[in-house]
DNA sequence: TAAGACCCTGATAACGTTAACAGGCGGCTT
DNA sequence: AAGCCGCCTGTTAACGTTATCAGGGTCTTA
């Protein structure tokens, strides 16, 4: 009765040679703006294309043309400030190139990485930027694509593979510099809040922390490292939060001798940190000094401002974007390149009272 | 001479099927695991498909099926815990109808809007789910995809379209019991940070301070309402930030008589305009109170607490997905609908002093 | 013994596009 | 006049997959 509804079926390039009375290839080079067609003949297939409201099939054009002008970034976390700053210069880039970026979130599982990776595969992109934790699954899998000729861009990953490229920040350095900073302003007793085992980042820039001790002949407290451990490979913890910091400080308030100052995993735990301390009413630097890590736009924000260590994120996905259109763009195989980009410290009034 | 290097040609169904004496849709028949094959010949083929690391193409798949298995979610911005927890919710449900979702960000430009909804478009994502801030172009664009047959589910936006379901929370609600709170805390000069004319989320919380004002026979006195207005329809501006509510927050410190409340438009405004007060040696609640609105993470650990508007975010994130699982299920029109959530005030020290 | 149901496999023809080739026309050069 | 080049268009055959039909075998049931 009602059932008028033919099946809408889509427009393609034979509906719109027959309208305008040519052949479809005329129609493709029309729209591809490719090898030559005639004033007129062009404008007619556009005048019926637009009437048609056609839309090209990127499935069968991919399919054809064997690649996809697509591009693929897998995030572990949408949330924080780093993965937004990534796929700005990531797409920076690639938008310079006529990609588009596709990205998938993987919400630090190993098992949702490999379903990421795999439906990014299958779908042809041209190319992979990986930006999530490191996992012994994941990184099987990552060498299977490559080893398909898939080109691959890891970011800040504790992985390294021979077919891919890898771009990173010096979170050793940077973790070094920040515990550096409070054992020249005389702290003797540094705590560590947000180690995990599992992340590669974290536990570059705890790494930095020890030796940053042991240069300086501290001692390494074992009572004054905290945070949030844990977590299998199938399923990882998240990104450290605000909660770890402030139960980890809370923790480290309740010790004998507590810290009198303290390095954060990041920004976001030295917020819980410091929330902790305020609680407890203590004063910042004063009492504890804080050093945070990745310079989110909230650090600057906070009461005092957060001493921070800030990476240049964009800049990573810039070259991780650069990275992979090296390799899109060539056929032969490409050397394989590594870059490694210095942190800045950040001084502000979480450790040196104004 | 080294040019040993033919081209790696990706291993198809025939490749398998050649290579296991069966025929090509013998091995798609294994490989999707659908009708009748002998248990000996599948063990065969898998086998096969494995030494040969076989990765299916999703390009010529979902060409012949005339589906992908795939949802595109359009976000304005990845840095915000909004965008997040949407993205969680959304993946949440279409993780177990077996979708994938590819996620597009267009930094808060119509352009890229639509670059956005094309390309996702063009690659056949069997639906769509639209975040974005409205604006003409982009409501053009999507109503030509409606009608194009796409499923088309709107989040927040401040568009309606009858063939396209709607998800929102009543930020206009919200921003009245925002309001409403501090003026039942006897406040009677109540300033607003964060205005913009584009943005429907913000304008509705806007609207909504004001009948509360109105409704409680408060005058609006435009001197107490502040914030990055202005954008074109091309370019709008981002996220309302911190330095926002850092920049508004000092203007209305500079006036003659100055607010005893704040309603900002969102958290991170909020925490800047904090940040103002307490740059200017005053205090929060006692000298000027103030609401946030969306109670992200941070919002309970800033000093004081703030009091904040919570909207379920992931909740409409969910919705979303049901509504357009709806569509991509039937393929029959589907009647639109709509859902606004209620948004629930939480109150905390930043207005009410413990 | 026929009919039917179930199991297993294969051939064929699309899905919508474009690379590659082929051909025709007109004009310019030698 | 022959040859060539630039312009314009069309035909054909893929790209890799799966829906559909078709066929053959075995087993059960009436």
């Amino acid at each position: 009765m009602s059932q008028r509804g033919e099946v809408k079926r889509p427009i393609t390039l034979a509906d719109i040679a027959a309208q305008a009375g040519v052949a479809p290839m005329t129609v493709s080079r029309v729209l591809n703006q490719s090898g030559y067609v005639h004033e007129e003949t062009r404008e007619r297939v556009l005048r019926v294309a637009r009437a048609l409201n056609y839309r090209r099939n990127g499935l069968a054009r991919g399919l054809k043309r064997q690649r996809t002008d697509t591009v693929g970034l897998v995030l572990g976390d949408i949330a924080n400030p780093f993965a937004a700053e990534l796929a700005r210069g990531v797409r920076e880039r690639l938008d310079e190139h006529g990609y588009t970026l596709f990205i998938c979130v993987s919400e630090h599982s190993a098992k949702e990485d490999l379903a990421a990776f795999d439906a990014l595969a299958d779908h042809r992109v041209d190319g992979l930027i990986v930006a999530t934790r490191a996992s012994k699954l994941g990184n099987d899998r990552l060498a299977e694509l490559v080893g398909m000729g898939i080109p691959v861009v890891l970011v800040g990953r504790d992985f390294r593979h021979e077919g891919a490229d890898l771009v990173a920040a010096d979170n050793h350095k940077g973790g070094y510099e920040a515990t550096e900073h409070l054992i020249s302003l005389g702290h003797k007793h540094i705590g560590f809040i947000g180690i995990t085992l599992t992340s590669g980042i974290g536990l570059r820039r705890f790494q930095g922390y020890l030796e940053a001790l042991r240069d300086h002949g501290l001692a390494v407290e074992e009572s004054l490292i905290v945070g949030g451990t844990g977590g299998t490979d199938e399923q990882m913890p998240g990104y450290s939060t605000e909660s770890i910091g402030f139960e980890g400080m809370r923790q480290l308030l309740k010790l004998g001798r507590r810290p009198t100052a303290v390095f954060a995993r990041n920004d976001f735990t030295a917020v819980g940190a410091v929330s902790a301390i305020k609680e407890a009413g203590l004063r910042i630097p004063e009492d504890i000094a804080i050093v945070g890590y990745d310079d989110v736009p909230l650090a600057s924000h906070t009461s005092p401002p957060l001493t921070t260590v800030r990476q240049p994120t964009r800049e990573q996905g810039r070259i991780a974007a650069e990275f992979l259109l090296r390799r899109t763009g060539s056929r032969e195989p490409v050397p394989r390149e590594e870059r490694i980009l210095r942190c800045e410290l950040v001084v502000r009034e979480s450790t040196v009272a104004r």
